[in-house]
DNA sequence: GGGTCGGATTGACATATTGTCAACGCTGGC
DNA sequence: GCCAGCGTTGACAATATGTCAATCCGACCC
């Protein structure tokens, strides 16, 4: 991202029309992305659809491989806010994962497009400098983690699984889940009840 | 993919020729998108690299999507061939398991960004006209949920789980566990305990 | 209100990329 | 050797990308 600084820390001066302007561009080019794809959205065609002139994209994103990594980032910003309810209630663990996991299928039953942008592996479309920043995924999988991680301290779930490992792989795994889903226009209840079933015993303390 | 017919298929009147420029654009395409992503990967580059004329390049693909499409394809076939034997092999369920995953992993370990290609979530990419035609990773799913019948058939594996839904979910599982296990340095053996210790408890008949 | 200032926006344009096609090259058959 | 016909080529037309000098807008001050 190009931005010079977050929204609102750009002065007064300006400002707001500065972050209106950005917000306009990155609405576009969720809606293109989603219905054309990256391929076939162009830069000007995310402009035109802002309502905002072609130099403009370019003030606020370096290119379109910018304003897609943007994207993504909003994506799992949204995704986290879905979860992090469910994820870190009070409920016992069994009951968080299937609190979690429902709201995590809910969510991507509307926004599958946005979600597998937010959760793909950005470095196909680009590799970035060498080692790579953090990806907006590792947050949600730190988050999830955590959450296992106080399972594991009450003793309720077994100890011996790489909490964070564990957690990346339940990603994936609920991501392909609802790709699947949404395919094969499975019920959300068989869905949920087999990922639920599967999860649970296989983390639960023997 | 644009391509006439299958490779033979062209007589043999320079079809030899012809199918080994396909092949060389087709393994140049795949050392530059995972070298530099597919955002700055360029038609021309591909050509370049594969040492066949700028305009050989449209004789065999449309575009950049459609050499995209096809090395995606190349990957999931590869994935295929490697874990093909431990899946179906002769073995009890549990022992399959760990083969299988012990071979995807052994797999990714070299090849990641490939096989991230081919399980990524090729619409946002392309969105294809509309309800798209089987993704390559429906095959290694297919594959996978028949050898999950078979456990069951046999009463080894609980029967009250969706074989095609745990499928898809395993395969995330595991290409999302390679890409955190590779980003972290865990040890291979760390990686293939957890991995394999969910998944037998979650799928063990109780 | 009116003036001034500074960041934000704009679109015409220079640069770069993509895709086409008329001409040419190879190879196998006769 | 010559022809037939597919395959290849690279120059070039069509498109897309990215820059920047001119302009706009609104906040602030008098």
């Amino acid at each position: 991202m190009v931005d010079v600084a977050d929204d609102q820390a750009s002065g007064a001066r300006g400002g707001r029309r500065r972050s209106e302007s950005r917000r306009r561009l990155l609405a576009a080019a969720r809606r293109l992305f989603v219905e054309r794809g990256y391929h076939a959205t162009r830069p000007q065609d995310i402009a035109r659809e802002a309502e905002v002139g072609n130099g403009t994209f370019y003030l606020h994103f370096a290119d379109k491989r910018d304003i897609f990594l943007a994207f993504a980032e909003e994506a799992c910003a949204e995704i986290e806010a879905a979860i992090i309810g469910p994820l870190t209630g009070p409920e016992p663990w069994d009951q968080r994962i299937l609190n979690t996991i429902k709201a995590a299928l809910a969510f991507e039953a509307n926004e599958r497009k946005v979600i597998a942008a937010a959760l793909m592996d950005i470095s196909i479309i680009d590799p970035g400098d060498e080692e790579p920043t953090v990806r907006p995924r590792d947050r949600l999988a730190k988050l999830t983690a955590a959450s296992l991680q106080e399972g594991i301290d009450k003793g309720e779930i077994r100890a011996d699984l790489n909490t964070e490992l564990i957690a990346h792989s339940l990603l994936g795994m609920v991501e392909q889940a609802a790709y699947h889903a949404e395919r094969s226009n499975l019920s959300p209840e068989e869905v949920l009840a087999t990922l639920v079933g599967f999860v649970t015993a296989g983390l639960a303390r023997r």
